[in-house]
DNA sequence: AAACAAGACTGGTCTGACCACCTAATGTTT
DNA sequence: AAACATTAGGTGGTCAGACCAGTCTTGTTT
């Protein structure tokens, strides 16, 4: 045979995840099951399996059962990260991606911010809880683009496991909280770079 | 235990290409080799294994090995496209997210563009080679952000295995080219918007 | 009715056995 | 010596069966 088992077995339980419509939360047939249904071996049933499951699209619970999953919590991003950032030189390229993407995030949460996410903010600076990260957390949620704010968060970690945090005045977030208030797009780009960007540039 | 054997075995692989230093190219050990130096059996390597392989990070060939390979195409691509990008949602972010960075590559190059870069790019204007793609991988890398153009990269194969590809007129290039001569950054913004931009958004 | 216990699932893992395939060493022929 | 054919060992691909560790159902006991 050219193909693969384990290739045709993950097209498989593809097909029978369409035909029996089954969306998230939804329980998909064992393991036994399939392997029974498809005449393959169990083992190549659980490749098949191992693959949707990095994907994002699986989630398999001990003693319970697999289940369809919601798009969102892939860890591709995160796996692909990990083997990417893996070079030292791309250090630099990572501090200013970080930077561009906040600063693109910042322009999507200015432009969408809601009324009660805005409320969200002020509260954190009212009760003096907020920090860059917090802040930085509602700024990609703000934006309403759930793929940025994953790719973003990925770098974020990788430039929090390589650096200091960054602490800022509470006067930053306030200066902030009323540019989002009036939404004031060159107000906040210009806190961005006065505060963040352009000590970043001092530093190694 | 609380933690899955396969789960382990894929940070320990990954431990050992790093601590080996292995690129795309080179051969990564035996899976029986494995299965012996991380005391697990064969069959967790191999779902450790089959992750990597849908990531694209690795390809396996029958009777000579497992080797590290270069990021980029695979079929990650067609299997994500056709579990995940049916919700709408996810649709949008993508296209919004891939036109940002774009954006983002082309203010880069802009800056960033070497003469011998350039002449590239007006090589391929005059032989009239050029198509969109060409373009945004030139523009992608005259950013000299590599790390930028990795991630743009994905999200590339994501849209274009699942729309048509976009046709631009000659003309478009042509000003590009002699946008990015004179370093116009808002003629290049504006060239953007307008053919790409648009389009994109009165599309379902 | 509530609490408990046994059994029947389910996923997780390992082992050992083949098969198909590739490579390189070996031997044979020219 | 060079070209070819053969062979042996290594590699991924696949399967079957066994056992473990959780979860859930069911039926009995209290």
């Amino acid at each position: 045979m050219t193909s693969k088992v384990y290739v045709e077995t993950l097209q498989q339980i593809h097909r029978i995840i369409q035909e029996d419509g089954l969306v998230a939360g939804d329980k998909i047939p064992s393991e036994r099951e399939l392997s029974e249904r498809l005449k393959v071996g169990r083992s190549s049933v659980r490749e098949a399996l191992r693959a949707l499951e990095f994907l994002g699209i699986i989630e398999t619970r001990r003693g319970e059962g697999t289940y369809m999953k919601e798009f969102g919590e892939h860890q591709l991003i995160d796996l692909l990260g990990t083997f990417i950032l893996q070079e030292e030189k791309a250090k630099t390229d990572l501090v200013e991606t970080k930077v561009l993407l906040e600063q693109l995030c910042l322009q999507l949460a200015c432009k969408r911010r809601s009324q009660t996410k805005l409320d969200e903010l002020k509260k954190m600076i009212r009760q003096k809880t907020i920090n860059y990260e917090r802040f930085l957390k509602w700024v990609t949620e703000a934006g309403e683009n759930y793929l940025l704010e994953r790719i973003w968060r990925v770098l974020n970690d990788f430039f929090t496991s390589n650096y200091d945090a960054i602490s800022l005045p509470i006067t930053f977030y306030e200066n902030m909280g009323h540019a989002f208030e009036t939404q004031d797009i060159s107000a906040i780009l210009d806190l961005f770079t006065e505060h963040v960007v352009m000590p970043l540039s001092k530093q190694p």
